[in-house]
Order: C-alpha cells, then structure tokens, then sequence
RNA sequence: GCUGGCGUAGCUCAGUUGGUAGAGCAGCUGAUUUGUAAUCAGCAGGUCGGGGGUUCAAGUCCCUCCGCCAGCUCCA
C-alpha cells in the first residue's frame, strides 16, 4: 500500500502494514528528526493495520507527544540500565513529565541492599547509552491478564502487579526492548537509536503510589535528547535557571535572610528588600482604594475560641504553631480523622482550654469588624482589606525560600456581599489581580478553577444549589474577565470553589499566587447577618481574595522573574 | 514528617590514609587616579553548624540534635 505522508512524500508499505511498521520504516531513515508517527492523532496502539483515510502524522521531538514518546521511552532505558547494573531490582512506574522522566525502583532485594547514590548516575548514564545504540525495537504486544500477572509473579515484582491487578483483562500490553520487558501503555519510540544523549539528573525518594503509607522508593530524573547539543544547551538553560533562584539573588542582592537563631520560614527583610516589598504594598493600596476597598488592621494573635468557631482550632493543629495557653498545659493531641480530612476532633480537656493562637489567617479577625455593627443590605459589598501577616507551622521539609515559609505577610480582603453580588465580587477581584500582575509584565500565568470532587460530594458543605451557582458564578466571571482557565475538579476548600492564579519558578515549579475564594462557612459559623429589604436577616456570602498572594512568595517568584532587574519603579537602589 | 545529599571566614570553595585550618573575591589601611567587575602592598577575619563520644591527637571516625538542598507527602 502507498501512503502519503504529510510533507507530500510516499511510502509504500507491504499490504497490512501497521502504524508500528510505519513508524519502523521511517526510523530508519526515510525523515529527518523523525521519532514516531501517529495515526489520527493517536500515539498508541499503533498495532492495527493502516487503512484508507487514516490520517499519519510523523513527529519530531518538536511534537509535545513526540518528545513524550522520547522520554518514556528513555524512561524504559533507564529502568533495563538498572535491571543490568542492580539485579533483582524491583520497579515501580516510570513515566515521562514536563521536563524529562523519571523511574521509581526498589533496591530492597538487590543483593547487599546498595542505595543508588548521585555516584552511581554516570554508570547508569553509560549503560543506557550501551544498550540506546544497540537500536533495539520497542515491541509492543497485548497480554492477557492471567500471563501479565503470570510474568511478573515469576519476575517477583509486587509494584507491577498491583498495577495489574487494577487494569482491565484485555487492555494490557506489554512493550519490550532487548532484554527488558515492562507493562506499559506506550506510547514509545520506534527503536531505541534516536536516544543520543542522556543526563540523569536527581535522585529522590517517592512513596509508592504517592502514598506517605506505602514504601518510599528511589527516583531517579532524567532527561535525554537526540542530539547530544541538545543536552547541552538544556544543562545551559537549567544553569542559567539556577542563576536566578531568588534564594541566591536575595541574598546578593541584599534583599532578605534567614537566621537560625530566629527560625525556619521565618524570612527576614533587609532594608532594600523592605523597601521593594514596601512599595508594592503602596502599589497595591492605591489600587485597592480606588476599588472602594477599606483598610483595616488586627493583632497578630487571637483567642482559642476566636478559632474554635472558625474551626481552625484544633482541627488544623499539625499546621500550625502550638497554642499559647494560659494556666495547665493542655493535654497531648490525639490521633484521629474526622470525615473532613481533619486531624482530629477536640476533646472535652481541650475545650475547656483557654489561650492564645497565632493566627494562621486573617479571615476570623475580619468576621468580627463585620460583626460589630448591623450591617444593611444598601451597605454590601464591604470589603474589608489588610496586609495580615499569619503563621503556619509547615512540615519542615516543605520549607524553602520565599516560596515556602512559616510566616508571611498576605495582601488579604474579605468581601462580605449578597449572593447576587457573588459573581461581580470575583469579576473585580479578578480584574485588580490582572492589573497587578501585568503591572509586574507577568505575561504567563495559569488560572485554575478549583470545583468540587464529584466522587465525593459528602465532604463539602452547603447544598448543592448553593455550589452549582458558585461554580457557575466564577466561570461566568472568569470568562467575562477574559481570563483563560483550567477547570479542576477535586481541588476545592471544603466550604467552597475557588479560582487561583498560578505561576512558574526558576526551576520549573508552579506556585500558588493570586487566590479568589468563595466562602459559605465562616458566615455561618460566626452567623453574620445583614437586613434585607424586606427587613428579613440573611447571611452574606464572603469571598477571601489575595492578588499577590503572599508577598513572600510573590516577592521570591517576581525575583526569578526578573533576574533581580526590577522595573524602574520597584527598584530599591536607586541611582 | 519521609528518603537521599550537604553544612569549613560575609561570598565561592580547597583541606591528601585523623597530627592542632588555607585560597580567591568582599572588608579595612596605605599607595596608585588609571576608560568600563577584577592595579599594588599590608592587615584583619573561622570554638571547621551545636552537643556528646572514640583517640595521645578529630574539620577529618562514631552518636545525637539543628539547619540547608532535591524529591515525596502536605499546603485550612
């Protein structure tokens, strides 16, 4: 058969020819660059004899799926490089991701039990590289379940077959290349010859199946490319990342420290960094004026029973510093779940408690200036603003710069408004954020919208009625706004959806800046009220809103962003 | 919190098989006034993260805390 390929040149094929035999026959030689082909756009199950009208595309690792292919396939590489080097090595999953790919493996049963340490990753590298020339096939074929398990059971890997016990009888197939065999999806690369260049880069553990639980395994990253230039100049891009890691440019900068003697995630700003930080809060504060927002300002801490009835105290203990209590100490915490996800329910010595907490946000403090007087329906929205410094006690190995501290300073605003006003609420909040950050030339930025799980509905409160127009509320004003967003279900608080806005670090990770969030659980706890026309008392929605943030984080990120050459105005040396 | 790595002057680092700490930059003093970070000379600066132990002797070995880094878990 002919096939005509997308430049216009033809292939002629042996009749019955499939997508895999296409995409052998290109790997050797017929396109330049080429990695893999896909039929109708699918990478996978290329199995199937070619037809009439099936649509082929060859991808080059400039196609998002072709570079995929590259490094799950690399991804495979690595785990037969272990298998050789560390027999009796058990693997977990190795897929690729938005920068390479990675493999998760067991030494536990290799004999003498050696870790796998950053010395070992240029043998490995090596290795790799020994068999990628070898320009095996990788050869795709379905198993039936009974001989998958079969396989496995006899190889002695437990990770595998717990994965095969979850699929279904019938969509199993394994790929093989030389001597290693995985159970795997696809989709890969033709041979392994297009893998030149290999670096492994990181070795971390990982809990099996990201469960803190299970196991820990050991993950080693990776990237590789088809040429060895390639590698190059991605090694380049991630020094030059590296250049500009806020933590590294604060410092010579002089812009903030940390001390050990003060603690942890405690940032410390020094005087040039007070001063940017200082005028993008009077940045921030004209912006928020002009929007009829009015400032306020609270203590630092709070009465245990402020966040009794927030539901703070001591629900979310593990996260927060411990209580300040007056008269006995109180008991040791128990362990335990409740159906929310919190660690555990108060108990009767605990109630009877009395102290002080650090407040861990701002919101509780907020509820109680909107409760100070009678509030009238004519008087909604009010917005109550303040750059709220709270304290979180995150777990130690979360810490890191800016980004991830133990207190810090949020551009906080709660918005206490009517349920009809729910949606023109985030469209501003929305707005003021845009402007904020294209202000700051962040021109790439996510949006997420975070929706209820729909598996799961039970752990949410408030009817559904009240979420589906929540939900729809934010779409509307998102979309209204001209913002883009990925729609994400599961990730909502469980009081209400919210819309996030997300950017990348130096080294690629995202972080949380911006936040709009609805909320139909404070008012209620606190029983806030306000007279309707009918002089009838209802309860306001609140929305908590941060357009930065957290002037930590968005400080650090703005760092990375610029390389530490702010725009003029932000400059805290000036000529 | 977990796994792994790391912790020597303000910064970047060197310290060989254990024998009582070094360099460059920055700083200070003096000289130089010279066309784009990087002139010359001199000085000062470290209880080698803290504590305990082994040893005649520990930055170097062991234990234990603390902190930092990567990833995982977490992020109200």
């Amino acid at each position: 058969m002919q096939i005509t390929l997308p430049d216009g040149s033809h292939k002629s094929l042996p009749d019955g020819a499939s997508g895999m035999d296409l995409a052998r026959s290109i790997s050797e030689g017929l396109a330049r660059n080429a990695l893999a082909v896909s039929v109708n756009g699918e990478t996978r199950d290329l199995a199937r004899p070619l037809q009439d009208g099936d649509a082929v595309a060859i991808l080059t690792f400039d196609d998002p799926q072709g570079k995929m292919a590259f490094w799950h396939s690399s991804a495979h590489l690595l785990a037969e490089a272990l298998e050789a080097i560390y027999p009796g090595i058990t693997l977990g999953i190795g897929p690729a991701i938005e920068n390479g790919f990675y493999y998760d493996v067991d030494t536990r049963n290799v004999a003498g039990a050696p870790q796998v340490t950053a010395d070992d990753l240029p043998a490995i590298e090596a290795k790799m590289l020994e068999f990628a020339r070898r320009d095996e096939a990788f050869a795709c074929r379905p198993v039936p379940k009974a001989e998958a398990l079969a396989y496995f059971t006899e190889k002695g890997d437990p990770y595998k077959l717990e994965l095969i016990d979850g699929l279904e009888d019938g969509s199993i197939t394994f790929y093989t290349q030389g001597g290693f065999t995985d159970l795997c999806r696809g989709p890969h690369i033709p041979t392994t010859k297009p893998i030149k260049a290999v670096k492994l880069l990181t070795i971390a553990g990982a809990y099996w199946r990201g469960d803190e639980s299970r196991p820990q395994l050991t993950r080693i990253y990776g990237v590789s490319f088809p040429k060895a230039s390639m590698l190059t100049e991605h090694l380049e891009r991630l020094e030059l990342a590296r250049q500009r890691d806020h933590r590294k440019l604060g410092r010579e900068l002089e812009l903030f420290m940390f001390s050990d003697k003060v603690g942890p995630g405690l940032p410390i700003w020094l005087p040039r960094g007070a001063r940017l930080r200082q005028t993008l809060v009077e940045f921030l504060q004209r912006e928020q004026t002009r929007l009829g927002y009015e400032p306020v300002v609270t203590p630092h801490i709070g009465r245990l029973d402020l966040f009794r009835t927030s539901g703070h105290y001591p629900y979310y203990s593990d996260s927060q510093f411990p209580p300040m209590l007056e008269g006995q100490k109180g008991p040791a915490l128990p362990e335990g779940e409740d159906p929310e996800g919190r660690t555990h329910a108060e108990t009767p010595a605990e109630a009877e408690e009395h102290g002080y907490l650090l407040k861990p946000m701002n919101c509780p403090h907020h509820t109680q200036i909107y409760a100070h007087k009678p509030r009238s329906y004519r008087d909604l929205p009010v917005r109550l603003a303040e750059f709220g410094t709270v304290y979180r006690y995150e777990q130690s190995g979360e810490l890191g710069g800016l980004t991830r501290v133990r207190g810090f300073t949020q551009d906080d605003a709660h918005v206490f408004c009517r349920p009809d006003q729910v949606k023109d609420e985030f469209k501003g909040a929305i707005a003021l954020t845009m402007t904020v950050l294209k202000a700051l030339d962040f021109e790439h930025f996510t949006a997420q919208v975070s929706l209820r799980d729909p598996a799961n509905t039970t752990k949410y409160i408030g009817g559904d009625a009240q979420w589906d127009a929540a939900e729809q509320a934010i779409r509307e004003a998102a979309a209204e706004m001209g913002l883009e967003t990925v729609e994400v279900e599961g990730e909502a608080a469980f009081y209400g959806p919210k819309l996030d806005f997300m950017v990348k670090d130096a080294l690629g990770r995202s972080w949380q800046l911006g936040t709009v969030q609805y909320d139909n659980n404070l008012p209620e706890r606190f029983d806030l009220t306000y007279t309707d026309e009918n002089d009838e008392k209802q309860r306001p929605i609140m929305i908590h809103r941060a357009p930065f943030g957290s002037l930590e984080r968005f400080i650090g990120v703005m760092i990375e962003h610029t390389g530490g050459n702010f725009p003029l105005w932000l400059a805290p040396l000036q000529v």
